[in-house]
DNA sequence: CCCGAAAATTTCAAACTTGAAATTGTTTTG
DNA sequence: CAAAACAATTTCAAGTTTGAAATTTTCGGG
């Protein structure tokens, strides 16, 4: 007796949820142990490496799926730390853009490659076949 | 100019990230608007309906993939609502078993439907070839 | 039997996260 | 222009999460 559609997209979202959890765990293993950081910090980083030029806050908080409140706080943390830098804009008074400093682009660029390569050690059972199906699907599931 | 193999298995990460992320945020939502609770306590009451018998604590956490601590908080949180109750083991007095309760286990019946149904409606694009597809990769990167 | 290793859980401090409210600034519109 | 609507950020309380340390209990080998 096979399962309704419906009971199978929840398996599916189940097991989705598990291998998340499971890479994010060793993720977050590998930052600490290898690198004294956490997710949350590696994750700001990226994105303001990704727009050098800086993001606003909003822009930075949508980049990552996280409240505008989260953001500020890790925000905060980084730029304690001096790896991040808040600019007010010129001509909005209400903006502010984040960007790395110099400190935190070396730290970043530190990291990156070490990151890299165990997200490629953690999937690299997956071959180019299936990325290439992998992402048709995830791309259909986020729009 | 293609990209690396651990390029390409990098970007996949991201994506499958940014997919789990807005579900989990979409479902957090409707677990908030539309019956007053959270993620986290959803996760746990799950997990104990699937073993109605009861589970230990460390049993919990593995099954959630989180830390002891923190199934430790969440239990407790649910156990003084009264959804969910402690039972010490008879054979070791280390060992505490939990379990829904009755009022935790008709709560849960009557979320269950509604997340079944946000699920299917989340990944109501997918076909039943994708979820075959899905399915096949998501247990080779669970190995 | 006794002791040290291992196991199950809780406790704890620090960090993370959310969602709502507050603050400040901009824009639209009557 | 003034007021109301809207926008960007921070603040805040409550809850979640981690990882390490502490507590209690069990178990195995001498």
């Amino acid at each position: 007796m096979s399962d309704s559609l419906s009971k199978r997209r929840l398996k599916m979202w189940i097991r989705l949820l598990g291998v998340t959890r499971a890479a994010e765990g060793e993720l977050r293993e590998f930052l600490r142990v290898q690198h004294g950081t956490t997710l949350p910090r590696f994750d700001v980083m990226a994105a303001l490496y990704r727009r050098r030029e800086g993001v606003t806050m909003s822009e930075l908080s949508r980049m990552l799926l996280v409240s505008n409140g989260n953001a500020t706080t890790v925000v905060d943390r980084l730029e304690s730390d001096g790896l991040v830098r808040r600019t007010p804009s010129e001509t909005d008074r209400r903006t502010v853009f984040v960007a790395l400093t110099a400190e935190g682009l070396a730290q970043f660029e530190g990291l990156a490659a070490g990151h890299e390569a165990e997200v490629a050690r953690m999937f690299g059972g997956l071959s180019e076949a299936d990325l290439d199906a992998l992402t048709d699907i995830l791309k259909r599931m986020g729009a």
